[in-house]
RNA sequence: GGCGACGUGGCCGAGUGGCUAGGCAGAGGUCUGCAAAACCUCGUACAGCGGUUCAAGUCCGCUCGUCGCCUCCA
């Protein structure tokens, strides 16, 4: 991407601050850097499609955010102590580190196969104990937690700004929590942020006995860890603003005094028939299970046509248009390698420049600018321009994804004009389709797609499927249609789809 | 009860004051032996009511409806 663009670019990026309810100019606290803090997942069970969902987001985000020649550290944790994972582990008769265990590498596995790498950091609870106890210790200090029968409490009514994310007043608030056992704490409101430690739980030492984290405060002490005071961006789903978020907040603005997150980002449930994807609700869908029939493409498609803070409806038919989108990107790489010259591998093998390939080299200078072209080129190069600029404009606007995914559209259609054109005319201006190329192939990596020709390409096909090609061409010469459709029925069940192209015939691979 | 979000054409889904979103599905056409892919053409939608304005899907008010949070939840 064009250096000048990029470096106006990251001046006016807007996103939307759960804390302000508005969308706020973004200000890095270091000059070219954001530091971004994204809650995981709990490791007691399979993450489901939901879970997914802030994953992705971000990871987008931050391709984006390089992009645009920031320099990013995204940590995302994973929180492996905690009641549910004890409640699991005596369900199954295990220890709850063999469930933290089986379920982190779970998660692992799962969200790897997304496709999007890792972030930079995820850093566990189990290895931040220190780091939590001391956090601990600070808040009974200063007065804002204190101890009873080895627990540890967040005395809620000494923080006078507790309620500002989720805009709770506490005045105001159920009486939702009742008094449980074991627990005695001064204010129903007053949250655990170390628990006395049971028979048979995981515990640690600590100045209160044996004991283990409460569920807010290894988010605190990690990202405070690992990103500072007054970081830039802190995410999850939005099902976390209250408590957890206003929660991270209070322990941490206590003792620091000081802003803990600048920004707060916060994406909208995945939902099923209207209602949110939970595990309470018992509707959830495992990405595993997902990922067995759908291309994991797909899963980041769908996600990526609607905005981020928007519900989703998680249904067949949403999925089978991110299906349908996929398709279409994919066709048209594979008609613009096609026409290139079937050079297109090496155009993706050099992201950074020399788009030109050797036989498109030639054939550019063969085409000129001569003929029909012309008028095509002109089209292209500024649908390259075009696109580009809608592309930023969109993404700059709270990570717009779903109207950059229609610029990319836009730029798709260009390009098929164009391969359209010259595939009749054979004049082809192979650096500019180079360029659109790249542009398309580098935006859909920002949003977190990738298409290798491999998966269009012909090269290494099975010599049945090839003989199978040839039996249908003869037969269509000799004018046997019959025989030439029971080719391609044998190429279809066998997972090929036949185009008939000005080059002749070309399989792709389908599903 | 408190806090908050949303309601866009057959469906999904952008858009926050005047200018074509986009995708999917559908209809017709081009290409093709037929297809597929692709391209072309076709949809004046913004929950309802009232108001502000030269101008509102876009701002304000009310009504209706849906959803989220206030309890574990991405």
């Amino acid at each position: 991407m064009n250096q000048d663009i990029t470096q106006n670019l990251n001046h006016d990026l807007k996103v939307y601050n759960t804390l302000s309810r508005k969308k706020e100019d973004f200000v890095p606290r270091d000059r070219g850097k954001v530091g971004i803090y994204v809650c995981g997942p709990t490791v007691y069970g399979y993450v489901h499609v939901g879970n997914a969902r802030p994953f992705v987001f971000f990871a987008v985000f931050a391709r984006f955010l390089r992009s645009i020649g920031y320099e990013v550290k995204l940590v995302e944790n994973l929180t492996d102590v905690d009641d549910k994972i004890i409640v699991r582990a005596n369900k199954e008769g295990v220890s709850s580190d063999e469930i933290a265990m089986q379920f982190s590498e779970a998660y692992l596995e799962d969200t790897g196969r997304l496709g999007l790498g890792r972030p930079d950091l995820e850093p566990k609870a189990t290895e931040h104990i220190y780091e939590i106890i001391d956090l601990c210790k600070e808040l009974v200090e200063a007065g804002y937690a204190y101890e009873t029968g080895g627990s540890v409490y967040y005395r809620v009514c000494e923080f006078q700004q507790y309620g500002k994310l989720s805009g709770q007043k506490t005045d105001q608030m159920k009486h939702c929590e009742l008094a449980r056992e074991g627990e005695a704490k001064e204010s129903p409101l007053d949250f655990a942020i170390w628990k006395a430690a049971k028979p048979g739980e995981p515990s640690w030492e600590s100045p209160w006995g044996q004991g283990r984290p409460g569920w807010h405060i290894e988010c605190t002490a990690m990202s405070i860890k690992y990103l500072g005071h007054k970081f830039d961006i802190h995410g999850g789903g939005r099902d976390l603003i209250f408590p957890h978020h206003e929660n991270e907040i209070a322990q941490a603005e206590a003792v620091t005094g000081t802003a803990f997150a600048r920004y707060w980002m916060h994406n909208g449930m995945i939902t099923r028939k209207d209602e949110k994807m939970s595990k309470s609700v018992g509707n959830i869908f495992l990405l595993r299970e997902f990922l067995k029939n759908y291309d994991p493409r797909v899963l980041i498609l769908f996600f990526m046509s609607s905005h981020y803070r928007s519900p989703l409806e998680f249904s067949e038919s949403n999925l089978e248009e991110a299906v349908q989108m996929l398709d279409r990107f994919r066709n048209c790489l594979w008609k613009l390698d096609s026409v290139i010259g079937g050079a297109g591998s090496s155009a993706v093998a050099s992201p950074a420049g020399e788009t030109i390939p050797a036989s498109g080299e030639k054939a550019a200078t063969e085409a000129g600018m001569t003929g029909g072209s012309t008028s095509e080129s002109f089209a292209l190069r500024s649908a390259i321009d075009a696109t580009e600029l809608q592309f930023n404009t969109e993404m700059r606007d709270d990570v717009n994804t779903a109207g950059a995914l229609a610029s990319l559209f836009g730029l798709v259609r260009v390009i098929n004009e164009y391969t359209e054109s010259v595939s009749t005319a054979g004049k082809v201006d192979a650096g500019l389709l180079g360029e659109a190329r790249e542009l398309l192939t580098d935006l859909l990596y920002i949003l977190g797609v990738e298409i290798s020709p491999s998966e269009y390409s012909e090269a290494g096909l099975e010599q049945e499927l090839l003989d199978l090609v040839a039996e249908r061409e003869k037969a269509r010469k000799d004018g046997d249609y019959a025989a030439a459709d029971t080719a391609r029925d044998k190429l279809a069940a066998a997972g090929y789809e036949v185009r008939d192209t000005p080059q002749g015939p070309k399989l792709v691979r389908r599903g």
